[in-house]
DNA sequence: TTTTGAGTTGTTCGA
DNA sequence: GTCGAACAACTCAAA
């Protein structure tokens, strides 16, 4: 029996993986390819962070598979070339995947659909990471949604998403020349320390996102829908980095999430289990928005900000990306991310607005630094909310929304903790003062052992000068 | 076709 | 401290 190859893309999973599924049941050997392309024409390549993640990821697939008694063949080069190449390697008369929704992968895809089809191989692609599929979403006049509101109607009008399919107890396996372990990937950067933060916060793989889940529905459900905007608790969900990389599926979620809520039967849970699910729906409508409009990683949306006020200013980007802005809150954030390659949503929200707001920095400047140090980047995702953040993407938001930075840090990490977690140097000062140090009496900064300038910097802004002259920039592309 | 209601996440000011 | 109004006006989606 010639052998089938599944290429494993962003579906690193075996559970719930419908290509995977359907070659097991053919019966046939299979291949489980994963193909890594850092070629330059490609936009988007992986983030450093993300390869980080990867790179766990992949070791965890291996280890998966070997299980199995197989084990998941990795290949470098141009994904074209290494697929037509592991075709005549292996005389594979089938190639099976999950679909990807990246402009490019879809391009790219489909060209390597067709060019395989045309030497007589099968070829199937399928939905994994989606509940429904981008162009399966229409308002009445057959148009793409816009506005998140009805895109979430219409999700729920389709009811229940299909039941997540058992990962296969039986696969054989083809065998092939392995090719290049996982450090010949060169995933991690030379002589650096900093991925090692990165990987001590985080337990990539799939049944690492399994067990993220059961305890998210176990202690981080109940409350979620108030306690979600808190980055000093600890009710958020912490799946995104699988979900992008497949190692848990939005169904499986979908079903888990449904099925707690129905064994608690408690109109409180039931209130956090939707406020859950409809974040779930965000990234779908994010995907939803990017294969409708795959210009949106790169072109504003309301095209009056190609003619927007941005500021070209190194120093303010950089203190920005370093977590020495000056503002707690935001230099909590920055730095949370660049240690974890995670940040808090509301922190998020906040320190982007920040930046494109009070720093007058184009937005595509912070969706390349997040791109970079994010473990969860993804570029649907990534890409809508810098444009939502920014006023330019979807959305009606009123350009008058400007974050206070310690306004939504007194509100958000009331005692201070998150900040203290993060920046240290800030730890010895009372919460009073802790979102605004610059307010405190000299004496207290003393006290606290804080010497604004020295030990942490003056505000880069000063807030009210700086949402002012945004809101400037914003009224002059009004017209 | 036209009309109507509504749109993730906010802040500031002044009473 | 709390509360409501103002911040503007536009586009989307459905009736």
């Amino acid at each position: 029996m010639k052998p089938l190859i599944v290429w494993f893309r962003q579906d690193l999973r075996l559970a719930d993986n419908p290509a995977l599924t359907a070659a097991s049941a053919k019966g046939c050997p299979i291949v489980a390819l994963y193909v890594l392309d850092e070629n330059k024409d490609m936009p988007w390549t992986l983030g450093a962070a993300s390869k980080v993640w990867l790179r766990a990821s992949l070791q965890s697939l291996d280890r998966s598979l070997k299980q199995l008694g197989g084990s998941l063949t990795i290949r470098i080069g141009r994904t074209q070339d290494t697929i037509n190449q592991l075709v005549n390697e292996t005389g594979a008369n089938a190639v099976y995947w999950n679909r990807c929704y990246e402009p490019s992968f879809i391009e790219r895809d489909a060209a390597i659909k067709s060019e395989l089809k045309a030497y007589g191989l099968e070829v199937q692609s399928f939905s994994a990471s989606l509940m429904y599929e981008p162009w399966e979403y229409k308002t009445r006049t057959g148009t793409p949604f816009k506005v998140f509101t009805p895109f979430w109607k219409s999700l729920i009008a389709k009811g229940k998403p299909t039941d997540p399919t058992p990962a296969p107890t039986r696969l054989t396996f083809h065998p092939v020349n392995q090719g290049p372990n996982l450090d010949n990937l060169r995933l991690l950067p030379p002589k650096s320390d900093w991925p090692k933060s990165i990987q001590a916060s985080w337990s990539p793989g799939e049944s690492n996102g399994k067990n993220q889940l059961c305890r998210f529905l176990d202690q981080g459900l109940g409350g979620y829908a108030d306690l979600r905007d808190r980055p000093d608790l600890s009710h958020c969900s912490s799946l995104s980095p699988f979900l992008h990389f497949g190692e848990i599926s939005p169904r499986q979620i979908w079903q888990a999430t449904v099925s707690q809520m129905a064994a608690f039967r408690n109109g409180s849970l039931d209130r956090d289990g939707w406020a859950f699910l409809r974040e779930i729906a965000w990234r779908e409508f994010s995907y939803h928005l990017l294969f409708h409009f795959p210009e949106l990683p790169d072109v504003a949306w309301n095209r009056k900000f190609n003619s927007f006020g941005w500021i070209e200013d190194h120093k303010f980007l950089s203190a920005w990306q370093k977590g020495q802005t000056g503002y707690p809150f935001i230099d909590a954030g920055m730095r949370q991310l660049w240690h974890t390659g995670w940040m808090h949503n509301r922190v998020r929200m906040v320190a982007a607005s920040f930046l494109t707001k009070h720093l007058l920095q184009h937005w595509t400047k912070g969706e390349k630094w997040f791109w970079d140090t994010l473990v969860d980047a993804d570029l649907a995702s990534n890409s809508a909310s810098w444009q939502w953040v920014s006023g330019c993407g979807f959305d009606a938001s009123p350009y008058f929304r400007i974050f206070n930075p310690m306004l939504q840090g007194q509100k958000f990490d009331p005692d201070g903790s998150y900040v203290k977690q993060w920046v240290p140097e800030l730890s010895n000062l009372s919460s009073k003062y802790l979102h605004a140090p610059w307010e405190a009496p000299s004496s207290v900064l003393a006290t606290a052992k804080v010497t604004l300038g020295k030990t942490y910097p003056h505000p880069i802004v000063d807030h009210k000068a700086a949402r002012l002259r945004a809101l400037e920039a914003y009224r002059a592309i009004k017209t």
